[in-house]
DNA sequence: TTACCTTTTAACCTTACATTAACAAAATTG
DNA sequence: CAATTTTGTTAATGTAAGGTTAAAAGGTAA
């Protein structure tokens, strides 16, 4: 039923807390990443989307506030929660200043972090995403539409796009005329970089090249062991 | 942008702590009623549009989630807060499941409560903007009125919908052409998503399915593993 | 209570998707 | 060149999601 797990983005440089509170959010069927502090939290960040970051405020080198403020600098709407040492009210208040969405006191109760995320996320999900342009690309005579997921080629003949073929064909057009990696395809929408998925990337290629045959000027060239290349030629 | 102070309905029953806690939300530039029991509470909440109901669980006659459960009848989007007994945890979690926003054990920091407040008042005015107040909608040659819940093809023959018929189809409308995620409707209508709440929209979708059936040119699209799109093709 | 309306659950079937296997064809390497 | 790796392509398989209808369960008012 679910288009993907939830991915969260835990930092927390206690490694027993951290492990333990990791497992149990996997146990809760979120796809969590743990990031021992600030610093790797951050690169972590960078790397990939999440759907929410749960921050401890107390790291060494750089705390929770401050890897707030560069998360919200990159990204303005993924929803932050803060662990806060128990009573620290001027943690709570600096949090919300920072735009974080809520806070738990340390030691707090699984099942209410359980709670929150989920109220949390489902909070965002029910905010319209409009911003629409970045979802439709013009890639020759064809139309793509990456949220709606149909491809049209002369305004007409749309073809429903299944979700891997919709991202890929997407990450391609992004990279359009250069190079798209891979591994960028493999890590982004496989999550996973190994031999099955690889085949299975190819396979969704095939799926593509059979589309994209209406339109003579449009193609998809192979550039051995670096991958894929969208071209359109004029 | 906004003229009016926010209103914010305040159901508590020990008077002391409400009056006190009335004061400091008027002193805080708020407008306050204060309700002193549930069936105050929800009279006043009638009578009313509120930006915000913060509630006392422990109440006699009424308890808090008993009206809350009333309110949310009537309105699924005004924020809830819920001011629970410290160590309550089962009360935080019933909360939630209510379509709480959030919580505060008492005795709590007053701070910390005007902060939250502010965080959810801002949230729920960028969320609204776009769907306030819309009751009736144009679909192809479909009439619908969702107020009085009634859909006409070309002024003849009014069907009328059941509630659940009648926020979906309205939540469809107000996404028209555009995708209406699962999610949305599973957390606005059904307030939950799980296996049987998405079966059980389904099932609404095929009723939907059978009304629209007398225009031609409108139709309910499914994308799969995202959620559904009403189309009127011209 | 019956009667009626609404919603959920169940059952059964169809379609959509992703993965894997299998084999062919290029490209690369030494 | 032969050997090896990478890519191209089609088909088969297993699973998940959605379509539809009917029966069960819940609720409400006469």
């Amino acid at each position: 039923m679910e288009e993907h797990k939830k991915r969260i983005l835990l930092v927390e440089d206690d490694p027993n807390f951290g492990t333990v509170l990791k497992d149990y959010l996997m146990m809760n069927d979120y796809e969590v990443t743990h990031a021992k502090n600030g610093m790797e939290g951050f690169e972590k960040f960078k790397k990939d989307d999440f759907d929410l970051c749960i921050l401890d405020v107390m790291m060494p080198y750089k705390d929770g506030f401050t890897l707030a403020k560069e998360i919200r600098e990159k990204n303005t709407d993924v929803p932050i929660i803060f662990l806060t040492a128990k009573t620290m009210k001027e943690d709570v208040l600096k949090g919300y200043k920072v735009g974080a969405d809520d806070y738990l006191n340390k030691p707090f109760d699984s099942e209410v972090l359980l709670m929150k995320i989920k109220a949390i996320i489902q909070r965002k999900a029910t905010e319209t995403i409009s911003d629409s342009k970045q979802f439709e690309f013009k890639i020759g005579g064809f139309d793509l539409n990456s949220k709606l997921r149909f491809l049209k080629y002369n305004g007409e003949n749309p073809v429903k796009l299944s979700p891997k073929e919709n991202e890929l064909l997407r990450l391609l057009a992004l990279h359009e005329n250069d190079l798209m990696p891979r591994e960028l395809a493999l890590t982004k929408i496989w999550r996973d970089d190994n031999y099955f998925t690889s085949r299975s990337m190819d396979v969704y290629i095939a799926k593509l090249r059979k589309y994209l045959k209406l339109d003579s000027k449009v193609e998809i060239l192979n550039i051995h062991g670096e991958g894929f290349r969208l071209v359109v030629n004029t």
